[in-house]
DNA sequence: CATAGGATCTCTAGTGACTAGAGGTTCAAG
DNA sequence: CTTGAACCTCTAGTCACTAGAGATCCTATG
């Protein structure tokens, strides 16, 4: 059975990672060995490498909380994780959007930069004059 | 001269976050009232309005203490100003391509979802394992 | 002139999702 | 049997705020 450095090996979530997450209630508390160490079994690996799973699409752990809850009562409607998996993308979507007005925004900048002194600094004086913007980035 | 909510209001930043820059260095120590409270004068409006705009344009306090110190100094060679807009550009980039991958693998776990019950949901399915994504979305 | 309320003041603590460090124990290899 | 890596707990730091407590100040109305 593995301890909590194999753990970490298999799932590619760090160790103090696994740790804060056993603290914070996302991840029940492991048996132990003899000497006190953590020891995982499937069933913990499989939540870890679910919970990395929804970290890396970028769900907040509030909603791999209630992810999970569902992951454990497979007889529910999925209705509630399709909520959870909807705001997610349109919360994804807003981001790109924002970013992308932003990339415009900062290519501009960098652009009419003539690389001379600050005094002329185009990237400088966009950022003390919002006036000089294209468009609206912010919210 | 106005005060810290007219201040707010002018520069669109909230009255606890100026406080906070001020407490973090950012931002000088504004004079005071009679009565203790903040005054700000015009170089002070401007210098709040510069960050706000670089912090909607996703610049970091760091990064914006840097760029503040360039402003103050209009003679040296704006190179500088350069590669940290450089730089929040490559960042901006990176995030809308990450972001991009997210959404396409959570639109594909969405549209495949037949609003079932939990146990063929694809949501729940594909977050327990990545095999079923279409392709690397993480880092 | 008194008072009521809103805005200001300082200070501390909480957020999310970790990360870093101190100081001590356990385990596997040689 | 010793070395050293990996484990343990606990606290504090990160970033950029945000929230709250409790006290003081400012302005408008009676």
């Amino acid at each position: 059975m593995p301890n909590i450095g194999e753990a970490s090996k298999r799932t590619g979530v760090k160790v103090p990672t696994i740790r804060y997450y056993e603290q914070i209630g996302l991840l029940p508390a492991p048996g132990r060995s003899a000497g006190n160490q953590r020891v995982y079994d499937d069933a913990m690996l499989d939540r870890l490498a679910f919970i990395r799973h929804a970290r890396d699409l970028g769900f907040p752990l509030s909603d791999i909380q209630d992810l999970l809850a569902m992951a454990d009562d497979p007889d529910r409607s999925c209705a509630a994780a399709d909520v959870i998996a909807t705001r997610q993308l349109a919360s994804v979507k807003a981001r790109i959007a924002r970013l992308t007005a932003l990339q415009q925004e900062l290519e501009r900048m960098l652009t009419q930069c003539s690389h001379g002194t600050i005094a002329d600094c185009r990237v400088i004086e966009v950022l003390g004059n919002h006036d000089l913007c294209a468009r609206d980035h912010a919210g």
